[in-house]
DNA sequence: ACCTAAATGGTAGTCGCTATCACGATGGTA
DNA sequence: TACCATCGTGATAGCGACTACCATTTAGGT
């Protein structure tokens, strides 16, 4: 439903939206978030200042990601249910990982690679784009409490459902940090196993899945 | 230091500061925190807008609170090394939050506990608190990383730090959102510690110290 | 009594963001 | 082919958070 239209006007609104986000993100890389007006980056990407509030609702969602929430929820409902919580969502978080990082052709991965390793830096290091990064995994913790199927009527394993989840996504995000300060080189998935055994122990810590068996994996397609 | 002059000059600055930050709280309370402009904030206190902002950086700090890093790291220097990192951290934060929730008499315990659950219901409920609040807990958990005392040059063993330190955070976050949910009623160490067990499993949560000792302690003063 | 420094107020300006109206181009349709 | 609705974009005006700069009053120390 989102290609209702693929006509020349469709076509020519994602390419603008596009082009701002693309300047956008490498204004902000240049010169720093703050230092970079909207106003520039709409001259930069030659539209006027509104039209960058039409395709991106604040300046924040111009460097912003987290779309995962679908592939996420994916993985958890297909991990069993009969595991410890941490194990289910940290099992998931790997596996959403791995199709993150090595989902596309490698030729893509590398393009777009280093466009998300530069808004991630973005994000890590600007406090606002930081906060608000960290305000939308917190909204992830609720998509995954639903996704876990779990009873979400009784509040005390719904808390226990929050607790486990918050966390997850707590070393998920200390896995991502790791990964953008290595300039993207390690392996995703088994940095986050080891955060996940490091938080966990490693009995949690799903290395038995797919974390360790694509080490070279990366460019082997 | 703080109180290297207390002075009438002073005291009718800590005044001025308790008052704009009441008024603050209570009209984002009663209107909403985006529906209050500080200009509404400072008439209520009987100030110019400008003085509002020379007693707090910006208007999200009228709300926010995170003054618990000086407390968090003394517990942190008084557990003991040999223990796994969640534990460690997992008992400084219900040992923190004991002394927080417990620390005064009760009277003053009345009087700020009623307004400390404002401005947490407030940093819940709203945005942009929720992700500034979020934020200030990602710095503590640099704090917590210094107070452990480990080897912060290992880059592996600040990695595995700061993965526990950051799960051991959301925990007590997930915690603190239901203490607000009860209306301070449940007690925040005990809830703090069903939260660590939840994440970490029974083996990690610190049960034999002090959460479950203090259940009616609350009122026997 | 004097002088320094602190606390506050005023003014003007920037920037993020919104509401509103207008215009041109595109797409389907008679 | 002609028509019209809709979409993408642009321009203006305005609000609110926040800052820089300067003026004024007043408490504190000498």
């Amino acid at each position: 439903m989102v290609d209702r239209h693929p006509n020349l006007r469709a076509q020519r609104r994602a390419e603008t939206q596009r082009a701002i986000q693309a300047h956008a993100v490498r204004l902000f890389t240049e010169r720093g978030y703050d230092a970079t007006t909207v106003a520039d980056v709409a001259e930069a990407a030659g539209v006027a200042p509104m039209t960058v509030y039409r395709h991106f609702p604040t300046k924040e969602d111009l460097v912003l990601v987290d779309q995962n929430g679908p592939l996420l929820a994916e993985r958890l409902r297909a991990a069993p249910a009969d595991q410890p919580l941490v194990r289910r969502i940290g099992g998931a978080l790997v596996d959403a990982t791995a199709v993150l990082t090595g989902g596309g052709d490698p030729g893509a991965a590398a393009a777009d690679g280093r466009f998300l390793l530069d808004r991630l830096r973005l994000m890590i290091a600007t406090p606002a784009l930081r906060a608000r990064h960290l305000d939308n995994q917190y909204a992830l913790q609720e998509a995954v409490i639903g996704a876990l199927g779990d009873d979400a009527a009784d509040p005390e394993t719904a808390f226990r459902a929050r607790a486990a989840a918050g966390a997850c996504l707590a070393v998920l995000h200390t896995a991502l940090v790791r990964w953008a300060e290595d300039d993207g080189r390690a392996d995703l998935p088994a940095l986050v196993a080891d955060a996940l055994a490091a938080a966990f122990g490693d009995a949690a810590a799903p290395l038995d899945r797919s974390a360790r068996r694509q080490g070279p994996r990366r460019f082997t397609g």
